[in-house]
DNA sequence: ATAATTGTCCTAAGCACCTAAGACAAAATC
DNA sequence: GATTTTGTCTTAGGTGCTTAGGACAATTAT
């Protein structure tokens, strides 16, 4: 997959999102295998451990079922990857209107600017 | 001022877009007096040196002018808040647009989303 | 059976960030 | 003239992130 990572904040959280981004949007199917840590560390570009601190993480929210000596497996529930799918997008919205609003534009403003950045 | 500070990236850029935000957005007058490090250090809850480091980048994109041991003060040039104003909602904009298409979400979508996260 | 794979744990080192606190020159204030 | 204020610089220490590489048990592949 395509990375996009930055010196900004940790990379492990980067990864974690971009992961997780993938996953509720169907790049990585449910319920088939996921690649190994190594592979995807070498992929990223990134250490072993730090690859491995974010595959763990999501594997705490239950997006990725870890087989010890097999690799790893995406989920099967699909409510729960459209639940994830539903708060990212919550979250990113909010986050977006929080901004505006801090940079003093008024909602029309928003709506505008928006339709007009899509085409 | 209002701060919104969390541990997820280094406190000094936080510092930084906030004050950036409250510039642009007027809170702090163009041309007037603007407040010293240690106030606004105390006030935000960081260090001293935490807050200078925010300070001197606002200066050197020319936000604020430095006057050596009478204080700061907003820089009095609106054309250049109001493209820095511009060019913050820009990247808001390309950030939220890029983040919502990486979770599959289509053009279309996104427009009822907001229209329906602003009432 | 032997070798390779896989997830996982561990130690060590380097680095940036943050805090804390002292110090200084120059201007403002009293 | 003496004190305070202001921006700035400096040193020191603690913490988390990242890399690097070694190691292990359990499973898979040959």
């Amino acid at each position: 997959m395509k990375w996009n990572l930055d010196d900004s904040r940790p990379i492990w959280p980067q990864l974690k999102e971009q992961i997780m981004q993938a996953i509720v949007a169907g790049e990585y199917p449910k319920g088939e295998a996921f690649p190994t840590v190594r592979d995807l560390a070498e992929d990223a570009g990134v250490n072993r451990n730090t690859m491995q601190r974010a595959l763990s993480e999501l594997e705490n929210i239950g997006l990725l079922i870890t087989n010890r000596t097999s690799g790893r497996t995406v989920t099967g529930d699909d409510g729960l990857i459209v639940k994830i799918r539903e708060e990212l997008a919550q979250a990113n919205i909010e986050g977006f209107l929080r901004e505006m609003d801090a940079l003093g534009y008024e909602p029309a403003e928003v709506v505008k600017m928006i339709e007009r950045g899509l085409k």
